[in-house]
DNA sequence: ACAATAGTGTCTTTTAGACAGTATTTG
DNA sequence: CAAATACTGTCTAAAAGACACTATTGT
């Protein structure tokens, strides 16, 4: 840093894209804003920084408050900061925005300030299908969330993120279909098989079989996550 | 965001991490402060957030400043966000983070407020090497060098980001010295060769070879930047 | 028995790693 | 010619891609 003595106030925010695997498809948290600007649109959930936190603490304190957790079971990262002059109408604001992503969330309850809050299918927000009723998002989270997606598609070829997506114990078709989900299509099976337990330390088998499933088939075998973190060489997208 | 009222007001800043290849090492610019606090102190180049500019605007025009270039002739990208309530002594600053990069540039000139400015070899300031003369940095930017560092070394196996460290028209020897300072040793020459020349579009060959050294020693073929960004799969690191 | 799902094996192709050898240029 | 640098080729090992086959469980 490096200036003399001029610099103009801003506001910093976080937003959040909180991700979790919903019916097979990667889904999204939204709050329906309950007040001006965009009244009534879809947003990302966040809030602004207050005085004595830096932003990660402030993305965790979000992360509680709009998922109504005491402790949100999954995994925080910073994703970049969106700092255009009139992204927020109402003042200069500068964003920084995050990525989250846990298994299996319960329905979220509106928060304070927000009127409603759901999950969404991911593409169905970004692909504007035809025909699925499905909001454009305020300020600039729409670009907020493509950048979200892409950093979440990218990280499960070259980590162990996805094991982040499923409740321990899980097995290794509950972690395929987190593939499947975030990806669009599912892995070769025993590829992926050979890749996971081929990586060490990406998962760590337990002696334990799932549950039966009405439809039938063989029961899977249960695993944890392991200590590692990166996969290398990648997992191949296709 | 969703909030009601209280937000605290901010200073927000960009930081730069200016790398260039010097005699064969990754090097970064450094200016002395001339300013409290840290005044005598070495720091990242950078300044703070003029209201109707975004951050990356902010960055190319400290990038002009402190080169004293009136087109900055590289890359650059955001590289993430430093928050911290204490990071700044004097207030609360938000710094966002970038990472720029070109071919070897000149020795640079001190600032308005900067009582000097050079170039810095990266592994002395960051290895601490004993007996070296190499200063601690002011604020967190030994840490946002490191963070840095790391982002140019990990893209230069996915992308083709090395390009821009060398002036055009190229031969292939210098691009592979440039992988030679960032990631400490040399590919291998054969196995360099194959994987860029095999991934399509990552060079362009010219017909023409390059200067002859003092040395004696086949002159190189030159080549252009072609359109590839990405490689896939990953040029190794180790 | 049949359908469904979990899991194993194997053959082929691609790519990386290692490194030997050839070509061109200067002093 | 020797030294230095650029460039090519080849053998081996590792990994991915594709896909057939076996195992276990519910209805």
């Amino acid at each position: 840093m490096t200036s003399t003595s001029e610099h103009p106030p801003f506001a910093v925010a976080v937003d959040l894209a909180v991700f979790t695997i919903r019916d097979g498809a990667l889904a999204v948290l939204l709050v329906e804003r309950g007040e001006e600007p965009f009244r009534g649109s879809w947003a990302l959930p966040g809030g602004f920084l207050e005085a004595e936190e830096d932003a990660e603490q402030a993305a965790w304190r979000e992360l509680r408050e709009e998922t109504g957790m005491e402790r949100f079971p999954g995994h925080l990262e910073q994703l970049r900061t969106y700092s255009a002059p009139d992204r927020d109408p109402r003042m200069r604001v500068v964003s920084v925005a995050h990525v989250a992503l846990a298994p299996d969330l319960p329905e979220p309850q509106a928060g304070t300030d927000a009127a409603d809050a759901r999950w969404w299918v991911v593409d169905d927000l970004l692909e504007a299908a035809d025909g699925t009723d499905t909001p454009t998002l305020a300020f600039d989270h729409g670009q907020i969330l493509l950048d979200a997606r892409e950093r979440v598609r990218a990280k499960l070829e070259y980590t162990t993120l996805a094991t982040e997506f499923v409740a321990e114990p899980f097995t290794l078709p509950e972690l395929r279909r987190v593939y499947a989900a975030v990806w669009g299509a599912p892995p070769d099976l025993g590829n992926f098989r050979r890749k996971v337990l081929g990586t060490d330390g990406f998962v760590v088998p337990t002696d334990v079989r799932g549950e039966a499933t009405e439809a039938g088939g063989r029961r899977a075998l249960l695993y944890r996550r392991g200590p590692a973190t990166v996969v290398t060489p990648p997992m191949a997208r296709g």
